[in-house]
DNA sequence: GCGACCCATGGCAGCGCTGCCAATTTGTGG
DNA sequence: CCACAAATTGGCAGCGCTGCCATGGGTCGC
């Protein structure tokens, strides 16, 4: 349609087509500028720029006539350019490990909500869970100048981490809490989260724990629970053998729930209390259970993690570990808000918290 | 820390900081820029810009030294800069109604898998289901000049529509059919949908049913769906009163699920069979009907919409709607992709279908 | 042996906006 | 009535990159 690269052969013949139509270089736009709103108003293009970002320095009136022409040339300002000038892009970029994974989206949920009314928008980019991909998207990413950046997890790549640093922009780093972040975190202990779940159920009598999720290279959350597992197992219950069951790079899904529960069976018949990575694989443990007539928590206890709706839904109602996935983007959004706009603000370490949730099914 | 702002005061005092340092005016990004690149490598700018986005055009010598001397000065092309040289962002803007329902999350997904290998990045905003909102968010979004847009929905403002039409790149909304788009659509007829679960439960002998969602102004799936159920109980069944309960702009959750299913019982004691305008909604309500001893199908019927991975997990398995969310995220995607690539691309109508599941519970 | 041609590289201008400062107008007090 | 300050507006240059054209040097053919 606008025939872009097409050379100037052809000119002639489209020659005073439309009468008022600006030049038509096949370079431009064909959009409105700025120039052109301040011809219409009969203004200079800087006191456009003025009406519509500081307009307490205009005359009412000549703010009035400048919205009108901006209204009847139907101009949008182009913030591509105005990036460029400012050196201030409006943008926040965010890396999440995967984007259709209920927690991360209630990240992302957060961060738009407190980012949004402040004119920030989202560059939103998933890295499924590969440190590569995700250098690699950092890289990108800093390419569109951003003036925050999000990212779930603490442990990247050496050149993710220099990347960042470099950037100079204010980077908050969600979920783990790592000793020497690259800003600022937000998050929790996954550590003392496990050791507390586990910990209560032992408390609650259970003696022979098993843990069970999808521990995949590259999600060091997942990873950390279950170092953290192996940890509380050996101090809570001296001389028990640490039972791992791994799904590896399986969905966090239903399905693959099941699938652990079965092979936790199988091959740990001695169980007594199965603990999952996330209430997703514990849900589907006990719709397994509920099928082959495993008695929950009688016969054996089930804990999940993350307390999702489903859990206090699901009969038996899910033991698990409450995590204020919403609150991890609302306080990080609220840090890059921080560090975009005051000058020396320092990184900050917020931890969120957790809490154990005792029901039913443990 | 970068001290932004802060005007020549000071300048002495770090004269000779580190040597090779570059000019440091106060509006200078302090980052290496191509002829930063180009000056250590001893080539022209111009030269690095091929040798980034044409190297075929460069020899090998040169090639290799450019690269080397980008990887040494840690130069991060700006891609904000090349989208007002090229007038192309390379971005897409995706509004979404919201970001943390699922089926929204697995459209992005779709979207980003398709988009993210040719280099377009998601710039993500919610509308939460408020065309006002949705209005503005396009304004400042179209400012971004994005080289595609995707928009869930087809009943827009009029200067949505209006902008939308004017910005001339390609555009494609998602979900419902409209007969007059503003550019591709992708998805399925809720009406078709609606109408065929709804035979599917009289064929199977219900004959009093009643619908049960969150039924929001703005959130036109919503309302069509409640009024193809309205057309499908009287084309089905002539006579019957049509009962719609509408839990409004309640959250997509299991406990509204619940809710509706008590008001349904108090409200409409006669009902047979219970649609929900959501899986979610109809898991929650087996879940209400689990604990208060209503048998399902025996004594009501459930149904769903969106075949969630739930609703074969649940007992009773869940009779549902299955609609294909992630294709038409990818479906979209690769709209978006020949529109953005292709001079004279015409806008597609894309029926990605549906299918009606029928499991245990109607 | 010289124009035709190709490959690699360089130079210029400009994308649309903003920061900064100058210029102009208007108001104020002595 | 004039110096001076405040309120408005305009002009210039430049953000970092790319499109286009020009240039230089080498190869080819007759």
């Amino acid at each position: 349609m606008t025939g872009r690269g097409e050379g100037p052969h052809g000119a002639p013949s489209s020659d005073g087509e439309a009468g008022d139509r600006r030049r038509l270089t096949s370079r431009s736009t064909l959009r409105p500028t700025m120039s052109d709103v301040a011809r219409h108003a009969g203004v200079a293009p800087q006191t456009v720029s003025r009406t519509l970002r500081t307009p307490h320095l205009v005359s009412r009136e000549t703010y009035e006539r400048v919205q009108r022409s901006i209204a009847a040339t139907g101009y949008v300002p182009n913030l591509t350019a105005s990036s460029l000038a400012s050196n201030r892009s409006m943008t926040v970029a965010v890396l999440i490990p995967a984007i259709s994974t209920s927690i991360f989206a209630d990240v992302l949920h957060g961060l738009d909500e407190v980012l949004s009314p402040h004119g920030y928008h989202l560059f939103i980019g998933s890295t499924d869970y590969d440190l590569d991909q995700e250098e690699q998207l950092t890289r990108t990413f800093l390419g569109r100048r951003p003036d925050g950046f999000f990212i779930v997890g603490t442990a990247h790549t050496e050149t993710t981490t220099h990347l960042l640093l470099q950037s100079a922009i204010p980077v908050v780093e969600g979920w783990s809490l790592t000793p020497n972040p690259i800003g600022s975190v937000v998050g929790f202990s996954n550590i003392a989260a496990v050791h507390a779940i586990t910990q209560a159920v032992v408390e609650k009598g259970y003696r022979h724990p098993t843990f069970a999720g999808s521990i995949r290279e590259g999600d060091t959350r997942a990873v950390e629970r279950s170092k953290s597992f192996e940890l509380a197992v050996r101090e809570l219950l001296p001389g028990e053998p640490v039972r791992i069951v791994n799904a590896g790079a399986r969905e966090v899904e239903f399905e693959t729930g099941r699938e652990l529960s079965r092979r936790v069976l199988a091959e740990h018949p001695e169980t007594d209390v199965l603990m999952f990575s996330s209430d997703i694989f514990a849900a589907g443990a006990l719709f397994e259970f509920q099928q082959s007539g495993v008695k929950v928590p009688e016969q054996l206890g089930v804990t999940g993690f993350g307390d999702f709706e489903i859990a206090r839904h699901i009969s038996p109602a899910l033991t698990t570990v409450a995590v204020p996935n919403r609150a991890i983007g609302t306080e990080a959004g609220r840090l890059l808000l921080r560090g975009m706009t005051e000058p020396d603000f320092m990184p900050q370490r917020i931890d969120v918290g957790f809490e154990v949730v005792l029901r039913q099914s443990a």
